[in-house]
Parts: structure tokens; C-alpha cells; sequence
DNA sequence: CAAATAGTGTCTGTCAGACATTATTGG
DNA sequence: CCAATAATGTCTGACAGACACTATTTG
């Protein structure tokens, strides 16, 4: 937008895109995480489950008309999706990743606590839940997407307090533990998960009624709100993977 | 670009966008973080420097957008360019960045070790490198964009071989240091930046030849070259500062 | 009591920052 | 010799992982 263009040049001198933005939505439900499909109704990819998303309108932002999606595919209130953080990814920009025309996509990933499955209605009718494992290939180049938003995901985890938005309002560190658990892939020590959760400031805060919740059997558990940080001081960091010495992950947007 | 569209819709109802990169080209010189502006030609802004940048052509992904801009302004050449790190920072997709039309901006972020200022030629006449802190308001809203991509750098210095794309094919650690002082501005203590760097796997490593380089008086340095690795184990993690307790910096996207 | 989950305490090796010291060059 | 930069070594405190142990609930 900076090289210069023709004097007096007129805007429709230059390639017009279409621009839509698509969402990895998240959810962990039994120790699995979750993704928000949706299956198409119409070519291409009739039939495929795709991720929700759609086209900006003239006069919108990209983060504006990925709530609007969201709450369009979910049934979520507006105040629900409003205050819900969504994370831009990247963009995608293959000249050939829509066949019927060149569309430009902003890729937004969002964290939600479980929820009852999306209510029919509108464009929600067809929109479920899937085991990120189970998911079989998408529509577009939305594995892709979807592959890279869950690598994102686990990134964040280390060094933001984003595991909170996973969790409902009052949570146990148990439940905190299990969102890092299942987005990581990896088993964690509880004592030191506990001390390193605790001794980062503003990460979380104890609810100061001594309600306690259970899961089932065994000691209810302190319940806990997400503090006011955002930034995670020390980071949580991963375990190292027995694996590669030295690899590439994408993420990490920190 | 999953909601469902109208039976046989028309690509036409869809809002056209024009899509375009900006860059945000770094380098550092002299101690001090540049980066490579434009001054623009004509309205709106004329006048004023921004980054460099241009629409994507009909064909054409955003990356190679990003390398064709980046060769058009610069004089560098194609294989240069073509081997060059490009980072995809993020999307800017206000309605109203950009005066005339909608447009919405993919940007990137590229690390150049110093050289020579732009040849002038072609698009590259009114190009210049400029300090970070001395650059003036830019040109619609790159001053934001400018500012997200130092942060996004700085972040990723941390747990990425990054810093190495800032020097020349062999280095000195002094030099790399030097990279890390001054993205971060901040001090580092020589003998424990030197154990960091020489611990992390793969992040540089010996000529082997022992030829030698100085930087005006003192002992010659020994002189090293990028590794193969891209991702920092353990990270170089920045030294907290004296500030805030905890903030939320941008960056980070791992 | 057994099983299951929550929570506390402790030990030990590793690694961080801080800093002293030596080495090698130019002026 | 002095200044400047490079390189090595050492000390100490903090923290990580590992793990033993206690507490509280359900069946």
C-alpha cells in the first residue's frame, strides 16, 4: 500500500479479493480437546466438515465479523462471544485455496469453557464438537489451520494465562491442570503444577468463601478464579519431549 | 468462507477487498534498531514515510507479495530475498485504515543484517533506513503496525535462532549480543550470554579455520555461523524488568 | 477399609545471575 | 603501560523435577 500507485489510479485497477475469516474454536471435554465444526451443505466440499467462519461485510473488522460468526454458529449471547478472547492466528492467502474464487482468510482461534453442545437453529444446525484426533480431513485448507491453531494454542499455554479461558468462572486446579494436560498431550506432576500455578502472580486467585467442589469421589477442591494477569512470570514451560534435539514448532506468537 | 452461502451465489455479492502487504524490515546499525522506510509520493500521506509495501497481484500469495515488494524497494536480489527470513506478523482490518478504499493489510516482519542504504532506483529512489525511536508518525496506521512488529521480534528472540538473521554469514558472539542489547534495550552480562548461546543445541556454531575479526582494538573474536536449529532449547528468556508486575505484551506467537 | 482426588513438604541437581580473573590486541 | 574487547572460571541462591506423605471424600 506504500509502493506508489499510478497517479489518480482508480481503485478497481487493482485485484479485488473476497476476505472471510475462519475460527478454530476450543474446548477441552473429557480429557480431550474439541473442536467446532460445521458440515457443508453446498459444493465444494459438499458434505466435508469445515471450521465456521464467513465474509466480512463492507464496513467490518475481521475480529468484529469473527464474533459475529461465532455467536451466528454457536447460539452463544452476544455478551458471551463479546467478552471472549479471540486470538488472530495468521492469514492465509494460497492463490488456489478456494477453487471457485481467490479468497483471502484471517484465521482466529477462541477458547471456550465446555459447553452443552451448539443449539440447533440457523446456521448452527449443523454445527458439533469434534475430537481434534477424530477430525477427518477437512474441507479447504482447514487441517492446516486447525493444525496450526492447536500448536498456537499449546504455545500460549506457556507463557500467557490463557488456560483460564478453557475453565468456567470458578475452577479447581485439578480442572486447570487437565486443559494443560490435554492441550500439551502430556501427563504433569500435580505438586509442582500447583506450586508453579500459585507462584505466579495474578495467574489465579482463591475464591475466599471455602466452597469446594467435587469431581466425583476423593477431597473436594479449592476453587479458584483467573486473576488479573494476562502474562505468565515465570512461563510454564512444556517438558521437553523425549524426541527431536532441536525442532521448528510454529506458534509461539507470544 | 463456511457459512453457508446463497444456491449458484455470485462471487460479485461478496464485498471486493483489496488485499496488500506491508513490511517492517529491520536491521541494526550502529547499536541502534532501524528500520526501512519510504517516503510517499503522493496522497494521501504524501510526504509523509511509511512502510513499504504493495497490493498482491491476481495470482499471487502474500509471502511472495512480500518478497517481490521487498526486492522491488530494497535492490536486493532475487536470491537474497528469496532465502530471506519473512515472519507473518498479523492482519490489520480496520474499515477505515486506509482513506480512499478498503483494504486490508497481511504484514510481515524481515531481518537484514546491516548494508549498504538502498540503491537508489525504481520504487527504491525514496527508501531509507530509519532509527525505531526517531521515526516520525508514519502513514496510516503503521506506526501501530511498526510498533506490534518490535515487539513480535523482541518476543521472538527469546525462544527462536532468530537473532542470527540480524548478522552477517559469520559473526562474532560479541555481534550477537549486540543484536539481543539492542532489540530488547537492555544489558547483558558477556560471560553468561556466551554460556547461554554456546549451551543451546544447535544455535551456532565454530568456524572451524581459526581466523579471527576484530571491531576496532581489543582480542579478535572467534568467529561462528548460524546453526541448524530454529528453535531455542533452552530459551534465552529476556531479564525481567525493574516495571510492571505483570503485563501483556504483544508478541510472543511462538 | 480401599480407591480416588486434593494438598503439603522435602530432597537434590541444575541453572541463573553476579563477578573475579586471565588473554590478546591497538595505541 | 593503558584501554578495550574476548574468553574462562567460580560462587551462590533459586528453582525444577521427583517423590514421599498426609487429608478428605465416596463406595
Amino acid at each position: 500500500m506504500s509502493t506508489p500507485a499510478p497517479e489518480g489510479y482508480d481503485p478497481h485497477a487493482y485485484a479485488p479479493f473476497a476476505v472471510t475469516v475462519d475460527l478454530a474454536v476450543f474446548t477441552v471435554r473429557e480429557a480431550r480437546l474439541h473442536v467446532l465444526l460445521v458440515e457443508r451443505g453446498q459444493e465444494p466440499f459438499r458434505g466435508r466438515w469445515a471450521l465456521p467462519g464467513g465474509f466480512l461485510l463492507p464496513r467490518e473488522s475481521a475480529e468484529d465479523a469473527a464474533r459475529r460468526e461465532l455467536a451466528e454458529e454457536t447460539g452463544l449471547g452476544q455478551d458471551t462471544v463479546g467478552a471472549l478472547h479471540l486470538e488472530q492466528l495468521r492469514t492465509y492467502t494460497a492463490p488456489d485455496r478456494d477453487p471457485r474464487m481467490r479468497v483471502v482468510s484471517v484465521a482466529y482461534a477462541a477458547l471456550l469453557p465446555d459447553l452443552p453442545e451448539p443449539r440447533g437453529g440457523g446456521d448452527a444446525a449443523s454445527a458439533r464438537w469434534w475430537d481434534t484426533g477424530a477430525a477427518g480431513p477437512l474441507a479447504f485448507d482447514h487441517d492446516r489451520i486447525l493444525a496450526d491453531a492447536h500448536d498456537r494454542i499449546g504455545a500460549k499455554l506457556e507463557y500467557s494465562c490463557l488456560a483460564t479461558a478453557f475453565c468456567p468462572a470458578e475452577f479447581t486446579l485439578g480442572e486447570l491442570q487437565q486443559v494443560y494436560e490435554t492441550v500439551w498431550g502430556v501427563e504433569l506432576d500435580r505438586p509442582n503444577f500447583r506450586r508453579k500455578v500459585l507462584n505466579a502472580p495474578g495467574f489465579v486467585q482463591a475464591v475466599e468463601g471455602p466452597p469446594r467442589r467435587t469431581g466425583g469421589r476423593g477431597k473436594p477442591a479449592a476453587l479458584y478464579r483467573a486473576g488479573d494477569a494476562t502474562a505468565l512470570h515465570p512461563p510454564l514451560l512444556r517438558p521437553p519431549g523425549p524426541d527431536a534435539p532441536h525442532s521448528a514448532p510454529e506458534g509461539r506468537e507470544r
